[in-house]
DNA sequence: GTCTATACTGAGATAGAC
DNA sequence: GTCTATCTCAGTATAGAC
């Protein structure tokens, strides 16, 4: 890859993390990468674009070792279900990894996941992942319907999208929280969510 | 309110929620308005005063109708804390209320709170009401710490938020979910979040 | 194949006439 | 209160230098 692109990429991570996508400006990012700004038209067609491949630089690699570690705890298992709380260890720690290493391109994913920035994207690059998850937690929670499952995996992603961007208020500003101890706290919350009992369909009634 | 100023917020409030907030031009507000461009301006100073007040005209009764259903539910409890359920029944159901009426808007409000389109005004509006449902979840659970709420607060907004917002993706197109059984759905899953045992501050650890 | 200079269109914002 | 004209800055497109 060549230095103008490596250079644009990573301006642009850093801006599109730190102030999101909508507000940053190409003649910001060119300005802070040293380039010219017909380089990111050449190298990616168009702003967009270029958001397309900042993400998938670094969103590949999370996927991947998403399914690594879901083959590791399948594995573990042999013909056992893995556990709900492993299949979100699976999904939830390599973002959480990510996080760790670099702040502002987990804040991007995030944002790009909630604001839905690249349905197409995350369709090609994720669905697959999704759809891995998803078997794995048929295979944990049979005694739900696909649809209560599909149900539950959307809370359980907007949960997720929303933890990675932002920080909760907290009154107390104790010492600053690390990133896997917010990992341990989602997989417990969200994996006893998956295991909330199946709702009769019947509505909520208020007086 | 003048008639220009009603036009305007009901155009604007149509498209930002069907198109989003950042891809929505004041020229395209203004050409289904049938109004002037300047006239934005001078009634709502710049294209963010615009949808601040887009937001609070609608978003406003909702957090009354949340406290009003708290406060009835605490009336019910007596001195007995409210559960869980119904602290986030109160919470939710006004919300999914308005999006059956308001498809559009209901995603508009999503779209605000995932993408923090208006962090002041989201304080401003939302946090005394936060701030009371806080303080009724300590009561509901009364043996976590107000930093573990916190979190778990946090991701039920997250997941909240995304509902509000976008829909699963269900393969089998069976009928469509009537909004009720979403608000259902959810506040089963977050309950049970709720409950969920307070993490040991322990990693997560993989090998 | 890479990159630069420059121009084009449409955005939000503003000043001032009416 | 409303409208016209205009400003600045955004993303984009292209012609051509190396």
């Amino acid at each position: 890859m060549t230095d103008t692109k490596q250079k644009i990429l990573d301006a642009a991570e850093k801006l599109f993390g730190e102030k999101g996508y909508a507000v940053t400006s190409l003649r910001h990012i060119i300005s802070d990468a040293g380039v010219n700004l017909a380089a990111i038209h050449y190298h990616f067609g168009s702003k967009q674009g270029l958001l397309d491949q900042v993400i998938m630089r670094k969103a590949g690699p999370v996927n991947e070792r998403r399914l690594e570690l879901l083959d590791q705890f399948e594995a573990e298992a042999g013909s056992d279900p893995v556990s709900i709380e492993k299949i979100l260890v699976a999904f939830i720690l390599p973002a959480a990894l990510l996080r760790e290493k670099h702040p502002e391109f987990a804040k991007l994913m995030g944002r790009v996941y909630s604001e839905r920035l690249m349905p197409e994207i995350i369709r090609r690059n994720f669905q697959p992942v999704t759809a891995r998850f998803l078997a794995a937690l048929r295979r944990a929670l049979p005694d739900f319907s696909a649809k209560e499952l599909a149900w539950k995996t959307h809370f359980a992603l907007g949960a997720m999208a929303h933890a990675l961007t932002a920080q909760p208020e907290l009154n107390d500003s104790g010492p600053a929280e690390p990133p896997m101890a917010m990992a341990t706290r989602l997989v417990a919350f969200l994996s006893n969510g998956f295991r909330a009992p199946a709702t009769r369909e019947k509505e909520i009634e208020v007086k």
